[in-house]
DNA sequence: ACAAGCCATATTTGGAAGTC
DNA sequence: GACTTCCAAATATGGCTTGT
């Protein structure tokens, strides 16, 4: 913002839209960087463009980078961006032929990434001291929801566990139950359009 | 800022530092808002205290959990939310006596939250284009390469999928392909420390 | 302790101009 | 076109004060 109010609507001109996208991009993650380092705020953020191969995340792309690399020894993450890349090269193209199908496809890609990229994430911190089993039992808890949902549909079962503050006093218990209180943030397949969806990703702030 | 240059380090007075990540906090929705209208970029945040019991998502709190309502006629995120509430207290009480080992499960926890709130996020999108296939088999990956990790332990597979370019043409088989060639972004459970942690946790900036 | 508001100053960032 | 640099208008936000 500057000589000219912002008119906080879209920027139609491509051109425009880009530049400025670049430069807020960067005062952006500056500002993730600032608060997080005043702050001891864990915060993550993850640019997402069609445009740009790469999705650039943060901790600085080095940063998350390298302790990945650090962790698994060959920097996996690298890898899936080079496909990314590719993956990403190839819907460009079939965004010409289809269009709008793009966004969708890049919306649920956007999803998957996110996802796996805090899964990812999540496992880099000391895994020791409660173990992977919390994950494992995300993702059985995910597919046993699943497939609740494929046979009972409707049934709003909402089980409401309200031991939140019960007698637990172990790391890991807690977090077991954390995961089994969730049932009903499940997968359901209903159809719902959240409006446009285009090129960009940002991954932090708000999704 | 102002009257004062940042230093940007760490503010040791907690008070101030409080005061200073709650106006930051607000900046920083606001700039995701803009830049999010501003060009399309799909943006998220999710902020994360031991203070505040509800973590703060964006798109708007508002925005987002409205979509999950309509999504699910009752707002789980907000049940969970609660949920999350409770164990915060509880979790408070177990860090007053076990201190460090606190921010261990939060960042854990963290980690898990994200995860599960983009997995439901990827699923606000049609899912009638794509299907949650994509999404079980990312669990079933995971879940997967979790017991393959127990059993072979060292095993440097990285096959390398460099299939990235091919043939493809739709959409879920993309995605499909997509998933399969990340099977290198595992779930070892090596241990690392990946630094501080405490008690704030903003989803964009870092953790 | 907070929350809200004021204010002066620190930053950010549209736009234009020049280069590659 | 894409990037860099400059510059001034537009914002963001420390530090303070006042009210609860």
């Amino acid at each position: 913002m500057a000589r000219k109010k912002l008119r906080h609507t879209y920027i139609n001109n491509p051109l425009k839209r880009k530049t400025t996208f670049k430069k807020r991009k960067n005062g952006f993650l500056k500002k993730v960087d600032e608060i997080t380092t005043l702050s001891d705020i864990r915060a993550c953020a993850i640019i997402y463009t069609l445009d740009e191969p790469e999705p650039k995340v943060w901790p600085s792309n080095q940063g998350l980078e390298s302790v990945i690399s650090r962790f698994r020894g060959v920097s996996e993450l690298a890898q899936s961006k080079r496909m990314l890349c590719q993956e990403n090269l190839l819907k460009r193209n079939i965004m010409k032929a289809q269009g709008k199908l793009m966004n969708e496809i890049k919306k649920k890609e956007i999803g998957l990434f996110m996802c796996q990229y805090f899964a990812s994430w999540n496992n880099l911190d000391n895994a020791n001291i409660i173990d992977q089993n919390d994950i494992t039992l995300l993702a059985n808890k995910k597919l046993e929801i699943t497939k609740k949902n494929e046979i009972l549909q409707v049934q709003e079962v909402t089980p409401a566990i309200e031991n939140g503050g019960e007698t637990m006093t172990e790391g890991e218990q807690t977090l077991v139950a954390n995961v089994d209180a969730m049932p009903n943030l499940n997968w359901s397949n209903d159809n719902i359009d959240d409006g446009d969806g285009d090129g960009i990703d940002v991954k932090i702030g708000r999704c």
